[in-house]
DNA sequence: CATTGCCAGTACGAAAACGAACACAGCGCG
DNA sequence: CGCGCTGTGTTCGTTTTCGTACTGGCAATG
């Protein structure tokens, strides 16, 4: 069993292992909207997501600022620590409510140098987190707002419950880094295509398939990588099975 | 000493792991344009990177292609093989006659596991060229041609001896992933500037200063997380502080 | 010295995205 | 129940970038 933990990396370790983790973790909340930090340096442990989404922020100054990477209960918040690193380019963000288990990062590591299950998890996460930067690198240089928003809204979909996003136009178009009418336009040319449906502050994912056709090679290569590397319950479709 | 060898990584490595290192190192070289691989299945070797710029490719289609990252004697070819995991996103491409010292992946991951110094600077490598990555898609996000050129060109500055680059605006169309056409004009633009020269082939930076003003904040964090974390000699003022 | 191929410059209309507004609707709150 | 806030729809003109094509220059080659 791997009891009652949602996280896929905590879920993929042999049992041991999880249990040494589990036995240090403490379960904390962010609220949507909050910058998701740790620790006083910030960076001193790390978060095994359970549930929501994170964003991974680039942010030079107000207005001018994008989407790097997303995180949800398929990763952790905090790699740098992992990786001897004292991470000060990346901003997280809170887009849902998000809970998580909080671990040290000092026990994390320590348990890198002794299980060598943790150590090549972690590696492969490294590798797995550099490609979706890549493929957030390709998919800003090679498609239009539209591409970009399905590819984001698949995404977003692979980690959370149920078809439902909660968000406004607003916060995409800070994502994206495009204008926010940018984003009310595309939106109306994926509710064209029976993709998705809007109200006010929520979008239902309605036909995943098309979605999926309209991201094009923007989407699905990283996630495959993920999937191969650290795995997941090929079931759904996509990167989600959720749990109840 | 560090006994003629020009890749930084193995410069900032201990004497003994160094010299482990060049003892099952074979000397090799690729020509401009060629494809960067290496053994039969492409993923058997690392390429610690003595000369020349290596350009790692996201390519979904002819024509759909965009330069995610850049390589050059700071840094190696193969990062996924030592993060265990087979790379298969991304294409590497050699910009300029490219010189690399090559080391099985195999004798690499063999010292990461016996010496903390070389797992140490493999776990920052990681971090540092997820943070390229990451900085590509923030350029790509919010900059406009004009300063993605610049901030290219000072990336390969940062790793070419001299203040010449040769390449066509073809070439550098199909890394930006814009009109041969945008190129011109915006080379014109830093041309007006002051910032470099221009002729057939060859592009030469003339005011860095200028062309790090007009790239504005798409360059620089990524670029000092690397010295700070992986070190270079700081006294160039940039990256590179290329020997003769 | 002439031919050939590559490379930069330039032109055109079209499409995409921009910045900055303003109008309206849903919804919570007093 | 009405007020006000927030979020969405929509508008304007403008700028950037696109796709495509044609031109002319430089350079290597025979």
């Amino acid at each position: 069993m791997t009891g009652g933990v949602h996280n896929l990396l905590l879920r993929v370790l042999p049992e041991r292992e999880r249990g040494l983790l589990l036995a240090n973790a403490e379960r904390v909340a962010f609220r949507k909207r909050e910058s998701v930090d740790c620790g006083p340096a910030g960076h001193e442990c790390v978060l095994f997501v359970e549930s929501g989404m994170v964003s991974v922020m680039r942010e030079a100054a107000p207005g001018l600022a994008a989407e790097v990477g997303m995180i949800g209960w398929e990763g952790l918040v905090g790699l740098p620590a992992l990786l001897d690193a004292d991470d000060t380019l990346h901003r997280y963000v809170a887009q849902t409510q998000v809970e998580a288990l909080r671990v040290s990062a000092a026990s994390v590591r320590a348990l890198m140098a002794s299980s060598e299950a943790v150590h090549a998890l972690v590696l492969r996460l490294a590798h797995c987190a550099a490609a979706q930067f890549a493929a957030t690198a390709f998919a800003n240089a090679a498609f239009n707002v539209e591409a970009r928003l399905a590819r984001w809204l698949l995404m977003a979909h692979d980690r959370l419950p149920g078809g439902d996003i909660a968000l406004t136009h607003d916060m995409l178009s800070t994502m994206l880094s495009v204008r926010r009418a940018s984003i009310t336009l595309a939106m109306h040319e994926l509710e064209g295509a029976q993709a998705v449906r809007g109200s006010r502050g929520l979008v239902t994912i309605r036909d995943r398939a098309k979605l999926i056709a309209i991201a094009g090679a923007s989407y699905g290569e990283a996630e495959a990588e993920y999937r191969r590397l650290i795995g997941a319950t090929p079931a759904t479709g996509h990167l989600a099975p959720m749990p109840a």
